[in-house]
DNA sequence: CGTTAGTTTGAGGCAGATCAACTTTGGTGG
DNA sequence: CCACCAAAGTTGATCTGCCTCAAACTAACG
């Protein structure tokens, strides 16, 4: 898996002073839902503390991570830009605030300064990098190597999330039990530690080249 | 996968005749690469006829299929609109005439008329989609339902390319004796018809909905 | 300190990969 | 037009990485 990182945007500062009055500030705790697959869009979502998770849920319960969007990251982008429904669910992974742009006011400060256009559309072109390179490491990597760069890249891109091992899996593609597994033995190796139930790594470059080794 | 129509454009049609004077025509046999991964985007290429495969290689010599443009869709535009070096190789699938257009007059276009950089932007978002969806896929479903979904996918998409069993399998992450199990199931099904290499779909509906009922 | 969500560990199973041998196809040139 | 042959497809036997199921353990938080 080849990561970096991310594109931060301040959508708000674009805002004149009418539009700031029409913000939604919003609060939600762990587990919360902020819109499901199928929704129709209504606006863009600017995440001011907390991490937010972009999944998808199978009906029989699997769930997958697709993305996930930290503090001064917007989500519900894609939808809007595409002007389709969602195609996945956002769940707030811990407690979170935000602010939410209806449409209109997007589409307003869009029209008024094309930058922004700009700006939004390269944030799709490294999701969609990031997409697929997701999709090729699922296609021919063994999980040990996924898992090892999932780490390396959580590490670097949401230092302060703590992240859980059922987290990690869905978001590289394995189990639980398998993400359990593996750190166990990369602890072993002496790549990372554990401290109760969070996850310390001291070299994510270790990590990274390591993941090559073991790589098919 | 949830798979559905995409998007054509015809870019050439936004071109001054100056610009036009500058466009540089390229054919290419089954098998020649346009670019590779890593390259740095010099341009945007337009499909004339045939299709071109985005893949990526492994060190090992794995393959993955990531999308498939065929006439009238353009192709490089994720990295000349993120900034980034190619992360990915294309390569014609058969033989193919495409233009390209150079960067330069890319940029004068958009700056001229913004509409296309919006257009773009639902190209890439919609692309996003798609990969996401494959991630999911391949993420949660078996092979046979993914299997089954490619192709219901590409007779719909790409009615005028005939995909081998290689293609196929690289597209949705499985290998080449698979798909062709999976066909020969099919064809007892009675869902398709083999004839010679080439695969007769009556109704991707039926596909898609035995699809369903198969995935986990 | 009790409760619950999160983690670990083991045993066993299976979907799909791998390896290998064989057959078919369809384009090419004589 | 046919004979040839490389590329594409098929089929069987075997193997294995990761999942599944189950049960015990432990951290964190009110």
């Amino acid at each position: 898996m080849s990561f970096e990182f991310s594109e931060k945007y301040d959508l708000l500062s674009q805002l004149t002073e009418a539009q700031k009055s029409r913000l939604v500030h919003i609060k939600t705790s762990k587990g919360d839902i902020i819109y499901h697959q199928g929704d129709a869009p209504t606006g863009i979502y600017h995440v001011k503390s907390g991490h937010i998770g972009l999944i998808t849920i199978t009906p029989n319960g699997n769930e997958s991570l697709l993305r996930v969007f930290g503090p001064n990251y917007f989500f519900g982008h894609r939808s809007l830009i595409s002007n389709e429904d969602y195609h996945a669910t956002t769940l707030s992974l811990v407690d979170c605030e935000m602010v939410f742009i209806p449409k209109d006011d997007f589409d307003e400060i869009v029209h008024e300064n094309p930058n922004i256009l700009m700006h939004v559309a390269q944030v799709l072109a490294k999701e969609l990098r990031r997409a697929e390179n997701k999709f090729r490491d699922l296609a021919l990597s063994n999980v040990t190597s996924r898992i090892m760069q999932t780490l390396a890249f959580i590490k670097s891109r949401y230092p302060d999330h703590k992240w859980t091992r059922k987290e990690i899996g869905e978001y590289c593609g394995a189990k639980t039990e398998t993400v359990s597994r593996v750190l166990g033995r990369l602890e072993k190796e002496g790549l990372i530690q554990k401290k109760g139930r969070s996850i310390i790594i001291p070299s994510t470059e270790d990590l990274y080249s390591r993941a090559e080794e073991i790589d098919d």
